[in-house]
RNA sequence: GGGCCUGUAGCUCAGAUGGUUAGAGCGCGACACUGAUAAUGUCGAGGUCCGUGGUUCGAUUCCACGCAGGCCCA
């Protein structure tokens, strides 16, 4: 029992606690103990094995286990099953790396099969590292079964939920704008686009060119282009509805026929130069060399009138599906550049798309050979035969032609020749290129699938109203702003490590079916047998696999007799862990009744960087499908930044591994630290110095505490034994329980509002301040003076009473000190099975803790007016002198305050003593409201009140000036000054202190003295603390006779059996300097125990 | 370009419903204590509370506009 320890070792006590909660299968216990409690749901985000955790993983991780221990103690049963997060692009691209191949030999050189076999197996190529940093970092969360999202099972509630989707209307086949390769013959990700090299400055043409407005004579709108050739499939014009446009009135520069164009206002000295405007309006001005142009504006415009107006297209080659060529708003426009007006081709622009689906405009679309819709622009970057003029043209030279002629070249010049050119130059810019073909990509329509977002956008802003966000800012603004501009959602990856698409559709698209299950695909097949489309049936196979390539072998069968062909592409991960509440459970094929209890989760915790990720693809899939939150508190963390405030990224070396740092300092200081340091949602610099301070501050000062209470309780054979009634024990102990009852209710408070850094922060404050400076300090002879008595046992009682409060609070935070604690002090069992306390407002004494907090402050002052005097504090004062009005609260204090300073009596100072001075101010807080400006005056006023009328004022309690009545709360009374004593004041306190010593206080302040040097040589001679001793000692005669009188508190205080006073200076040693002038002989011999 | 977060001592961070002396810890300097001692206490130096305007008797705090850093999205 009390065992020492030792100085500080916790990485090495760690490894034994893990050793235990392994042996003793204690996290599986401590959930298992809370079954058929209330269920507080937590949904453990999944990471991906395909790297090494760092230590940001450690930081968010200790967030999530912080509050699954704490829900966990307070009696919730709180499952937690880990997950493997497997599919997408960053697995692909290192398998692509490892192999020596790029996505265009899958399939090819290497089979899909044997690709997606290489990334299954390098997906989970870390995960021994992270089940490792997960145990040692002792994240309490289940790793024995966890959800796996490449799992036969969980693709099979993926596709369950996608026909769910499906059948809602809410998926639905469309196209996007990609990064496309004709030269390759495939699209590109972005992250290709962001590949080294791949941006190249070309110089392309970029024409202005005039669109005829449908009804008004010779006005036209001017437009600007880098991309000549999509001028056959514009489809409508943009303009910023809040740029002011003008209506200029000059000529055609090519055929000098009068005319009237429409540009931004800012876009008109790129057109016309300031010299044009003073020109004649005559044709014979025009020069067509330099662009001179004369011209008049006409009138100003605001965009927003021009929405709407009408105008012709330059090419007719194919007649639109709808409401094309008009004017619509777009918020991309710009006036850096061109003319304000801004091209549309909804097939070849992602912006284009976007504001064109917005308004309702079909992109310019025509047949190929099957009847397809096509673009006007094939996949080998050739025009179609429709578009009659350029058919079958290159828009770029991807076949590197030594004859190219660029077809932006003749568009130019087609235009001119129709007067619908106003102006043409070359254009230098930054342009993405086919890193392999080091050919211009072309953005290009790509088929994809969506889910409807957009058709959920109410439900899904309103449901996020009912999620918890810490902090509120990002529910409110990062993502609730998200959800209100939120856009339909492209399912589509052309990829193959994914959850393939369960759709099948015909050639000609006039059947399509969604599988939802494996039965339900099963038996689809046994159809497509029957019909012969199928020889075998793969879906038959217990160890059926549902990605690629099995599935893409798979050929159904339509009701008259059509083949249904799968759609290539596999879907978004981001999908795939959205749908973690039910794929983890293989709901609704299994698991109904556990699912319920589990969803939606209470609780979930991750990065900011999830806003767009986890967050949403969690929300979207709840809300669209099962109407309500997938989660209803949602913890935010930041990032974890180096001490200089940088991303930590290999690149620049400064990334933190989590197991050096855990082997070095422990993963309890390491865990403290990032809780303690700031709040969660704040980027937390880390910096290896502070945690190597954190381990001293907190947890040596905790560890030394423990240390002093086994000490003492070892040697006196301290037993347990219940907290004697509150009203019996002294009124330090009552304090510090009561400061207990605070912290616990402060500490319980912090937990329940997320935010474990305000608990962490308390508890420090309490460790360092309340109980080891405060309490230990100040109780210290009890636990070491001779009786064996009730005050004794009540100090050890308290104090580990103290300890284990604190021990089960800062738990969740620091599992591992806090169980090493709990055990040796003699607890059962875990302390992560124990309930979590609750406080007891009972033992709470507001008054005491508010005098003890102004007594400390006091005893700070005292400390330093020591100082200043210069007297040693081992020499006893006469007395300190404070404000009467001190008497109450201070009185039952004054025993502690006079042993702590070492003063004789605490002097209570009459008001109406000339040694006090007071002074009065205005209450600012509140007298301001009412007063206003005038409150200065009533300041200076206050400030020259003679004494004798504040203290008048003081005794009646009320002031009269300038026909207002102020009673004392009006009022902030100071004393000021006690004149003639060495005085300080703080924060309203004000305390003198009495430095003369009488004879005796000078003899006792010797007797101490002499107990000092006595002690430290008991300690240099090796002696144990509770060794006695016999003593030989020589002073100047003087000192001798007055220190006789003090030989019992001598003997007492250094335990000595015996004093022998020697009259000459003791041979062979050397003399001790006494007092700085005086010599001092002492001999020291333990004293033997006679039987 | 948009949204959100942050800016307080050399460093990491508190704080103030707006109130007249803005705090802590570390670091630095000085001293003390010595029955927790590889611990502890006291004192000192160190601040334009990012800037500018506004509201107010009073702004570091509220508002507006900026600046700087970060994250996400274009």
């Amino acid at each position: 029992m009390w065992r020492s320890l030792g100085p500080l070792r916790l990485p090495e006590w760690e490894q034994s606690i893990l050793a235990r909660w392994q042996a003793e299968r204690t996290f599986q216990r401590s959930v298992a103990r809370r079954r058929g409690g209330p269920t507080y749901a937590f949904y453990e985000g999944p990471p991906s094995a395909n790297g090494k955790p760092g230590i940001h993983h450690v930081f968010a991780r200790t967030l999530k286990d912080l509050i699954c221990r704490y829900q966990t103690m307070r009696g919730f049963y709180v499952p937690r099953r880990a997950g493997w997060d497997t599919h997408g692009l960053p697995v692909e691209l290192s398998v692509e790396k490892e192999l020596g191949i790029s996505k265009a030999d899958i399939g090819t050189k290497v089979s899909i099969a044997d690709y997606n076999k290489a990334c299954r197996e390098a997906v989970m190529r870390y995960k021994a590292t992270w089940d490792a940093l997960t145990e040692r970092m002792g994240y309490w969360v289940e790793l024995e079964d966890p959800y796996i999202t490449f799992d036969a099972k969980y693709i099979e509630s993926v596709w369950w939920l996608l026909k769910r989707f499906y059948e809602k209307g809410l998926l639905y086949r469309d196209y996007t704008i990609q990064p496309y390769s004709p030269a390759a013959g495939t699209a590109l990700s972005q992250h290709e686009l962001n590949l080294p090299g791949a941006y190249k400055t070309v110089r392309d043409p970029s024409l202005t060119v005039q669109f005829r407005h449908q009804t008004e004579p010779d006005l036209y709108f001017l437009a600007w282009t880098t991309t000549p050739w999509t001028l056959p499939s514009n489809a409508a014009l943009a303009v910023g509805p809040d740029f002011t446009y003008v209506e200029i009135e000059t000529f055609q520069p090519y055929t000098r026929e009068p005319t009237r164009v429409i540009l931004a206002k800012e876009s008109v000295p790129r057109y016309f130069s300031a010299e044009g405007a003073e020109l004649p309006l005559s044709p014979e001005f025009v020069d067509v060399r330099t662009g001179r142009l004369p011209y008049r504006i006409n009138r100003y415009l605001k965009g927003q009138d021009l929405i709407g107006q009408r105008y012709e297209p330059l090419f007719r080659y194919v007649e639109p599906d709808g409401d094309a060529w008009r004017i619509i708003a777009g918020d991309f426009v710009s006036l850096e550049e061109g003319t304000g007006i801004v091209h549309i081709a909804p097939t070849f622009g992602a912006d284009d798309l976007r504001a064109a689906r917005k308004n309702a405009i079909s992109p310019i679309l025509t047949s190929d050979a099957h009847g397809n819709p096509t673009p006007l622009v094939d996949k080998e970057g050739r025009f179609v035969p429709q578009v009659t003029d350029f058919a079958g043209r290159y828009v770029k030279n991807y076949t590197d032609a030594p004859d190219y002629r660029p077809v932006d070249e003749d568009i130019a010049l087609y235009l001119r020749q129709r007067g619908l050119l106003f102006r043409k130059e070359i254009y230098e810019h930054n342009y993405p290129h086919c890193w392999r073909t080091d050919k211009p990509i072309l953005y290009y329509p790509v088929e994809a699938w969506f889910i409807r977002t957009s058709a959920l956008r109410e439900k899904l802003v309103a449901l996020n109203q009912t999620i918890r966000w810490y902090p509120p800012t990002i529910g409110e603004g990062r993502f609730g702003n998200w959800l209100e501009n939120v856009e339909d959602w492209n399912l589509s990856r052309s990829r193959f490590w994914g959850i393939p698409l369960p759709i099948w559709r015909s050639r000609d698209g006039r059947y399509e079916r969604c599988i939802g299950s494996f039965e339900e695909l099963r038996e689809a097949v046994e159809e497509s047998r029957k019909q012969g489309l199928m020889q075998h049936n793969p879906v038959m196979h217990p160890d059926f696999d549902p990605h690629r390539p099995t599935v893409d072998e798979i050929i159904l069968v339509a009701p008259d007799g059509t083949p249904l062909y799968r759609e290539p592409d596999v879907i978004d991960v981001w999908f795939d862990s959205g749908a973690m509440p039910y794929a983890q459970l293989h709901y609704p094929f299994e698991n109904e009744e556990i699912f319920s209890q589990q969803f939606p989760a209470d609780f979930i915790a991750e990065g900011v960087d999830q806003t767009r990720g986890w967050f949403y693809t969690l929300h979207v899939i709840a809300a669209a499908l099962f109407g309500t939150v997938a989660y209803k508190r949602v913890l935010v963390n930041g990032l974890v930044l180096d001490k200089e405030g940088n991303k930590m990224s290999k690149r620049l070396g400064n990334v933190v591994d989590p197991f050096t740092l855990m082997e070095r300092y422990g993963a309890d200081p390491t865990r403290w630290y990032l809780i303690s340091n700031a709040p969660p949602w704040e980027n937390v610099r880390f910096d290896e110095k502070r945690l190597a301070e954190k381990v001293r501050s907190f947890f040596g000062t905790l560890h030394n505490t423990y240390e002093f209470f086994a000490l003492y309780a070892r040697i006196d054979g301290y037993q347990i034994q219940p907290l004697p009634p509150v009203d019996q024990l002294p009124l330090i102990d009552r304090w510090l329980l009561s400061e207990v009852e605070k912290l616990t209710a402060e500490v319980s408070e912090a937990y329940e509002n997320y935010y474990p850094t305000q608990a962490a922060r308390l508890i420090e404050d309490f460790v360092i301040e309340r109980l080891s400076n405060w309490y230990v300090r100040l109780n210290r002879r009890r636990f070491w003076k001779g009786e064996k008595d009730q005050d004794k046992w009540a100090a050890f009682t308290v104090l580990r009473y103290a300890l284990l409060r604190t021990a089960q609070l800062m738990a969740p935070i620091a599992p591992f000190y806090a169980e090493l604690l709990w055990e040796h002090l003699g607890e059962r069992g875990s302390i992560h099975e124990s309930d979590f306390p609750s406080s007891t407002l009972l033992w709470r004494d507001l008054s005491l803790e508010e005098s003890m907090e102004k007594a400390r402050r006091l005893t700070s002052l005292l400390h330093s007016l020591r100082k200043q005097s210069g007297v040693r504090v081992r020499q006893p004062l006469p007395q300190a002198l404070v404000p009467a009005s001190y008497k109450n609260w201070l009185d039952p204090l004054t025993d502690l305050l006079k042993a702590e300073v070492n003063l004789k009596a605490i002097t209570y100072l009459d008001d109406h003593s000339q040694a006090v001075y007071y002074e009065l101010r205005p209450n600012y807080r509140t007298l301001g409201p009412s007063l206003g400006p005038r409150i200065k005056d009533l300041a200076s006023y206050l400030h020259t009140l003679p004494q004798e009328a504040i203290l008048e004022t003081l005794q009646k309690g009320k002031l009269q000036w300038e026909g207002h009545s102020f009673s004392l709360p009006d009022l902030e009374i100071r004393a000021q000054a006690l004149p003639g004593w060495l005085h300080a004041s703080e924060g309203g306190l004000t305390v003198a202190l009495d430095t003369r010593l009488t004879p005796e206080l000078e003899k006792e302040g010797w007797a101490r003295e002499l107990i000092h040097h006595i002690q430290v040589l008991r300690k240099n001679a090796g002696l144990e603390v509770t060794d006695r001793i016999h003593l030989r000692i020589h002073l100047p005669p003087s000192y001798q006779k007055a220190l006789q009188s003090f030989a019992s508190l001598i003997a007492e205080e250094t335990l000595a059996d015996s004093i022998e006073w020697v009259d000459n200076p003791i041979a062979g040693l050397s003399p001790i300097e006494f007092l700085d002038s005086v010599s001092l002989y002492i001999d020291i011999s333990r004293a033997y125990e006679h039987a």
